[in-house]
DNA sequence: ATAGAATTTCAGCCGAATTTCAGCAATTTG
DNA sequence: CAAATTGCTGAAATTCGGCTGAAATTCTAT
């Protein structure tokens, strides 16, 4: 469950990523609005944390740019602004929820903990076709098979089963996987793709990693029965 | 798009009902929690507006009545109390948003807008005829029937939707799809027509890409049997 | 240090997508 | 009607991204 917290003060920023980690999320931060929107449209993130007030570019702006990428992370907007108009334009700009600052640590969790109910990010167990992930142990299940996957498998297939039938291209996984900006390349990523469908396969999994040509991969229930 | 109201001061669940009505949803309203629950866990509401203090069954319980039912429909929690305590417990019981009376209505449009936005699954299709172009998976589909379009066939086939009976010069498609200064010529064009005119008859469509000779292409509903 | 697992690297292959082309069909023009 | 132009089509050729197996390297736990 990956967070990234977009606010210009250090301190506050700091406990926030402080309080997340500590209760399981991964966390990352930046410290204005440009960094923001560059990070955040990479697409990679589970949630964004946006301060309204940030130098550069400001959270409303962030928030839309963000969206005008079509990319719908939900977005937890941030503000010491409490007034009416504050709330209703960071709602317009594509918020999905509106806190005020100060706020309580435990708020915030449950904000945060609706969000993510409502995004259907999985907790405990993804599934799809006849097969699902065990998110403690992970490993592979269908049926009485199951089989262990490497942390990188892990992460892949996860992602994978996230975003289902959308389609994923191999450069947002290899910033989600590998991170932002590390020297891994698209070989990588279908190196692994490999891998998967490999294990896939070995226990007799239904699902199929499908590749578009210079769009990505998506996720599919092997069924297929349309022809002429 | 339809909204159940779960409110028991009457005044405001009707100014409510009018103000929504207004802006085009359709909107039931009931006065107390029994009832709120008994109509929410039908499932058939695209969102759920609670208060908290009713009469029989309160809104933290309406709603957690209604998640038990694994129905997921977005909660907005609507309370006099502003408590911290109050927003938590809301938040927990599995509302997606908490709002504090009085409030503004074009707050109350704002975040329903958010709530719906983030619900609406955003499938993009372009319809034409009996047939429709699935945008997020590239498939040409008719009925039952359904078929992949390659990258190019895709750009094509969409830019003919958009224009739909307008008519397309090669020139502009070819700017479009092969970008504005390519190597490629006219009868790359017709080629791949004639690749969308095979996939669209092998799934049954009424759609004819027509060409009109000198101007370009264009779509047109099969007339059948319409002669002399 | 060592075994075993996980990841990276790489070269060659494969096939879908695209391009090319030649010949035929249809339409227009004189 | 014949000539000229434009559009259609099937088949062959080409290209390029994605796939694979094997070897090399790095990481991890004992």
């Amino acid at each position: 469950m990956k967070i990234l917290i977009v606010e210009d003060e250090r301190h506050l920023a700091d406990s926030m990523q402080a309080l997340l980690r500590s209760k399981g999320f991964e966390v990352e931060a930046v410290y204005d609005g440009e960094d923001g929107a560059q990070y955040a449209e990479l697409g990679i993130y589970d949630l964004l944390i946006l301060d309204v007030m940030m130098p550069k570019i400001n959270g409303y702006d962030v928030a839309r740019m963000v969206r005008k990428q079509h990319c719908n992370t939900p977005i937890l907007m941030l503000t010491a602004k409490s007034e009416l108009e504050d709330r209703i334009e960071g709602l317009n700009a594509g918020a999905d929820y509106y806190l005020t600052k100060p706020f309580d640590s435990r708020e915030l969790l449950a904000c945060i903990n609706a969000m993510l109910r409502r995004q259907g990010t999985q907790v405990n167990d993804m599934f799809f076709g006849n097969t699902h992930l065990d998110l403690s142990t992970c490993k592979l299940v269908c049926g009485e098979n199951s089989i262990r996957l490497s942390p990188k498998e892990f992460d892949i297939m996860r992602f994978l089963l996230q975003t289902g039938e959308k389609n994923l291209s191999k450069e947002t996984i290899l910033a989600r996987v590998w991170g932002y900006n590390s020297e891994a390349v698209g070989n990588h990523v279908e190196v692994f793709v490999g891998f998967l469908r490999k294990k896939l396969k070995a226990i007799g999994s239904n699902i199929c990693i499908e590749a578009r040509r210079n769009l990505g991969y998506h996720l599919e229930v092997e069924a297929d029965a349309e022809e002429t």
